[in-house]
DNA sequence: CATAATCTCTACTACGTCTATAGAGATACC
DNA sequence: GGTATCTCTATAGACGTAGTAGAGATTATG
């Protein structure tokens, strides 16, 4: 399961996106608009800047804009970020792989195979989606019947 | 990422799969060649046997069994069974759906979309991968050139 | 310069979950 | 009846999660 906190951090992102371009926003509106608790959003988006997520600016009329592009944010990157590896097992990380304490063999062993699978499968996933797919399109995408005008 | 419970389970699902055909195997047999501290794994069989995936005798000479062949328990029913469901989200579960308590609409929440995609995605593996598939193989499979032969 | 509004940082708390351990009870064999 | 096994519930300590609190640093503005 994702943490609370990450799905936060999805929500203030693509808030986030959704802003003008050039637009910065401050943490109370993101706060409101994103519905994530004002204290803990702060925290949350320090942990993203640390990672180059968001950018900030401070003192009066300060704010956040995104690190990046919101198309070269992804999500993989934002989990991986506040809650660690995607992987069911820190032996089946391939970003931070690390030995299972009881674990004989890390090479021959069959549940690591399946959970590298597994993990592979998300990253996939989460890699080839960005903060940019998460905002509601404005119009009408590949629709047959154009959208009927308003009389 | 898994409890240490579940992995505890794989393993000891696993042993029990390694038995010789109509064979049983004790808590302390288990608990050895699985490397599960043996009163934590008592909690872990009950578990199991609820759900029927193992099935155990009582009284001296008693012992456990596997409740279905190793081929028919999915590791994801396992999986289940000790950490509950698959998906990254209670919205994003389909086989244990939740309403997330901030959620505003889940037919278009574009988080949830996402993480029903890394659901099927992991679901499809873990559905398909038996305890039977977890046991060493005897010998070589589908090789080109058979094992050679010791001299 | 003083003030006010904002981001920054650390500490703290309440609560639940995870990983066990303990021990009494039930069952079955001898 | 004695003994070895599974069964069940309670308990405990460490840790993680979600959230709150408040002082500090920075900047715009009058």
């Amino acid at each position: 399961m994702l943490s609370q906190k990450a799905r936060y951090a999805l929500r203030a992102l693509t808030a986030l996106a959704e802003l003008e371009p050039g637009a910065q926003a401050q943490i109370a509106e993101i706060a409101d608009e994103a519905r994530v608790p004002r204290k803990f959003l702060e925290q949350i988006l320090l942990d993203l800047k640390k990672r180059g997520l968001v950018h900030s600016t401070r003192g009066k009329l300060g704010g956040y804009t995104l690190g990046r592009p919101a198309t070269e944010i992804e999500l993989a990157e934002v989990i991986r970020t506040i809650d660690g590896p995607l992987a069911l097992s820190p032996c089946a990380s391939r970003m931070a792989y690390r030995k299972c304490d009881d674990c004989l063999d890390a090479d021959t062993c069959p549940i690591r195979k399946v959970l590298l699978e597994v993990r592979d499968a998300t990253a996939d996933i989460l890699e080839n989606r960005s903060v940019a797919s998460m905002i509601e399109k404005p119009a009408a995408r590949r629709r047959k019947t154009p959208p009927r005008k308003r009389a």
